[in-house]
DNA sequence: ACTCGTTGTTCACAAGTCGGTCACGAGGGC
DNA sequence: GCCCTCGTGACCGACTTGTGAACAACGAGT
């Protein structure tokens, strides 16, 4: 048995996460994240802006459709929950970031790099 | 990028799981499977996309043949099945992966490697 | 034709997970 | 201090998944 490279088209690729919307499947430097369809939605919803701030009522128009009631805490639930699962495999790494007032970032940076550079970008 | 398996010679190999779809044989460690039909033909549908998720629907599709009725459980009932079966030859190994609101992934790690023993979430 | 073992299918209940909400606490800005 | 935002554990109803059991269909052997 051998193995071939192939191209496909559709994955996203953050860091070292590789997230297949089509498939419902995220890997972590090659382990599959046991994810809800909640939690990978959200997953998908950020990695698609990764690197950008996505305000709360924009995550919460991806992952759940329509409009967010003011007081909806499910975003900061969900992502929560997401971060724990990452962290479970890639315990050293932090992936989501939180810009209070703005909304969260999906960036592969150590928190620590926030503070220590810039922020742009 | 990514890599599939590819049967170079009519197998296909899933860690200690060697598949010969003409034969209709099953190998784990070398020691034969006692499969039904079905269990077999349902392990070749994992095998042939091992590692990546397969949604029920395409699972009965590939077994049964035509499209699955809403409510029809014959999927999670063979691969509690072929779940046993694998079991009683290589108890340590977790092979078949539940991915709930998606399907099933065939992958040769053991599910605690992953979770530290809790699937929490 | 009868019996025996096997298989496929469905059912029913058990077990587990998910999604949504609440409550409480930490931390920052004023 | 007070207010606001955010993090997260806990809870619970709803839903999904796991699995033993029942049973009919089938084939092999006698």
């Amino acid at each position: 048995m051998r193995t071939v490279p192939v191209a496909v088209d559709g994955m996203l690729h953050v860091g070292e996460l590789e997230i297949r919307p089509d498939e419902g499947l995220a890997l972590a430097s090659g382990q599959a994240l046991m994810l809800s369809v909640r939690e990978f939605a959200l997953l998908v919803a950020l990695a698609r802006r990764a690197g950008t701030i996505v305000s709360r009522e924009e995550l919460y128009d991806s992952v759940w459709g329509g409009p967010m009631r003011s007081g909806d805490r499910s975003v900061d639930v969900y992502v929560s929950k997401l971060r724990g699962k990452l962290e479970r495999v890639l315990p050293d790494r932090r992936f989501i970031h939180t810009h209070a007032g703005f909304g969260y970032r999906l960036h592969p940076q150590p928190s620590r790099d926030l503070y220590n550079g810039s922020i742009a970008g």
